[in-house]
DNA sequence: CTTGAGATTGCAAACCAATTGTAGTAACCG
DNA sequence: CGGTTACTACAATTGGTTTGCAATCTCAAG
């Protein structure tokens, strides 16, 4: 977290990012409702891909329902607040995608830990399927690996 | 085995594909059997990302039942006789990648239809991530799009 | 502010890909 | 060839995700 922020402004910049989203919402005629709310306000404290599961934990002191969460989760992804991102063993998490940076991730496989990439080095390549033919090009990068934590630990182990 | 299939038929190349993943089996401890030959020939025919139920579908006629397709499927994942890639939608398929150069995949998310890209600008980035610690550093890269034959008979359809 | 249309939700049931338990079978080593 | 044990088929089960539907809530028109 960028430690030259303070706790007001860190929670201004949620604040902006909450209002952007549900913008975004009303944009593509879609209500705003408080269920809503509360999974955009958990993606967004959560700075990072999450469960769906863990977005309902977050959530169900509002008693808001998973299933309801998935149909939300659903909606976003098309209308572009979230992304899906990948472990290797194939589960999904979502990312707040708002007002964000491009980026990718390194996935522990054996924690789970998630760290970010700022650097996006295939913008090009997207280009050059754009010039194949296809539209609404998009991509999904990630990194595997063993982090430091876990290889430790692990050891002599084969994986 | 399949009748309808004789050795001579078999491709030459894919032969060698077949022997040098049955050693691959060996050389990690696991039986080469009946079903197992039968998944990997439906791999290597393949030459691209198949779904389980296709490879299932392919060696049914051997019996082979779906819980063993799953099954090898894990172990080659494994070995490294096959890699997982992804869907935009979260579904899993796997390809066959003994032998062969790394490569990436541009995805159809309208018909599916999966080209393969050769260029792979991203192994420096593995050592970055390497750099920070992580060991056994592996990645994952797709693009989607729509493409040319989807966009037109879509045409003024919004997605 | 009130009200009605229709989008959204909660709940429960259904769904389906993937996994697991187990008894029988087949691979492979000596 | 015979014994050990990994592997398979089959069926049952799991767990994540979706769906149907009645009740509820949003929002804009009046």
């Amino acid at each position: 977290m960028n430690p030259l922020m303070s706790k007001e402004e860190i929670n201004r910049d949620d604040d902006r990012l909450l209002e952007e989203a549900v913008a975004m919402l009303k944009k593509s005629g879609h209500r705003v409702t408080q269920p809503r709310i509360a999974i955009l306000k958990a993606l967004i404290s959560e700075k990072g891909p999450i469960k769906i599961e863990d977005i309902h934990r977050r959530v169900s002191d509002r008693n808001c329902d998973l299933a309801t969460v998935y149909r939300c989760i659903g909606a976003f992804e098309k209308i572009g607040i979230v992304r899906r991102c990948f472990f290797p063993d194939g589960s999904s998490l979502f990312e707040f995608i708002v007002g964000g940076d491009h980026h990718h991730h390194i996935i522990c496989t054996s924690c789970r830990k998630v760290e970010t990439i700022d650097v996006c080095v295939v913008d090009g390549l997207e280009r050059l399927v754009h010039n194949r033919g296809y539209r609404n090009v998009s991509h999904m990068l990630e990194f595997f690996g063993v982090c430091e934590n876990c290889a430790q630990s692990e050891d002599g182990k084969t994986d």
